[in-house]
DNA sequence: AACTTGTCCAACCGCAAGAAT
DNA sequence: TATTCTTGCGGTTGGACAAGT
């Protein structure tokens, strides 16, 4: 039997969502806590399936979420990190504490997929000495280069919070069209603010990644939070034991910790435990010069991406 | 001023995986 | 074990807006 269609398609409203539905929406997940999106339409009366409530939670809604450009900093870590998964949007976007995969995944279409095109037309094409790597023949060259993949991976996740943009309560000015329903987003995002729902122990990512797949109370939780619960992320599949293997194959098995007790308790206590692969990262403190290594990952990114 | 083209991004769609039954 | 349900993910689209002609 064929899977059926997430909601029925008729009297289902498609299209942008106004403030009212946004409120209702926000109201709904503030009591019940995100999840069940089956029941959200019926018991809020929203004219929306079931996945675009969710959608609109997770990518629009949901607390601590930063909108506006990208800095260096973050431009940088996309770059890295898409050479390192691909596009594994949602993994990427865990690195970055404040962003969606919708939004990482638009940016690197409108941006970076650009202007890697002309830095790769702008520099020499490749030749029979630098052949284009494919992403199995990188990733296994990375599993036998793993010092310089740490130090690369140290030197993305050091995001500078100064350098970046203002969060939403102090973001860069909205077009006037949007700043009245910006402000209500806003202030949206204040009323959910206190928002503490202890989130559902699902599945996979979730469960072993609470912040990057569920909303954390405040910006500031969720900040603290977000670095160590997307480390986890790399775990992710060795927890599952299934999936796409390729970050496990890019990384010591011993960098890849089974989700053990250990773990899941100091998650559910809502400790975030330091994971090993940050303290993989934190290991080397010679503090090298990053430049290179920067010039190589984003070689790296320039040749492994296909145009 | 009117039209065309380009950019940005919110939202939709379909597939896959895991959980539930 | 098989089937169904629910959610997460990545690719793609459509509309609003800006810039250019």
């Amino acid at each position: 039997m064929g899977r059926p269609p997430c909601c029925e398609k008729e009297g289902v409203k498609k299209g942008p969502w106004t403030p009212e539905e946004d409120m209702v929406l926000a109201s709904y997940v503030q009591e019940h806590g995100p999840g069940n999106w089956r029941a959200v339409p019926p018991r809020t009366g929203l004219l929306r399936c079931s996945k675009s409530c969710r959608l609109r939670w997770t990518n629009y809604l949901r607390p601590g979420i930063r909108r506006g450009g990208f800095s260096h900093h973050e431009e940088r870590l996309i770059l890295h990190l898409q050479a390192l998964l691909g596009n594994r949007w949602a993994a990427i976007a865990s690195y970055l504490p404040h962003r969606t995969d919708n939004d990482v995944k638009n940016f690197w279409n409108t941006h970076l997929k650009k202007k890697l095109a002309l830095t790769s037309s702008s520099s020499s094409p490749p030749t029979p000495t630098t052949p284009l790597v494919a992403r199995g023949q990188w990733e296994r060259k990375l599993q036998t280069d793993i010092d310089l993949a740490r130090r690369a991976l140290r030197d993305a996740l050091s995001v500078d919070d100064a350098a970046s943009p203002a969060m939403i309560s102090s973001g860069p000015p909205a077009p006037a069209a949007a700043a009245a329903y910006a402000l209500s987003e806003r202030n949206i995002s204040v009323m959910l603010s206190g928002w503490a729902a202890p989130p559902p122990a699902r599945k996979g990512l979730s469960a072993c990644n609470p912040a990057a797949a569920t909303p954390t109370p405040g910006g500031a939780a969720a900040e603290s939070a977000s670095t160590a619960g997307a480390s986890s992320e790399l775990t992710t599949d060795c927890c599952s034991g299934g999936g796409d293997s390729s970050v496990s194959n890019c990384l010591p098995s011993s960098m890849l910790p089974a989700c053990d007790d250990g773990d899941a308790t100091a998650t559910a206590a809502g400790v975030a435990p330091l994971s090993a692969i940050e303290s993989w990262l934190l290991l080397d403190d010679s503090g090298e010069p990053q430049l290179a290594l920067d010039e190589q990952l984003l070689d790296v990114a320039l040749r492994n991406y296909a145009f």
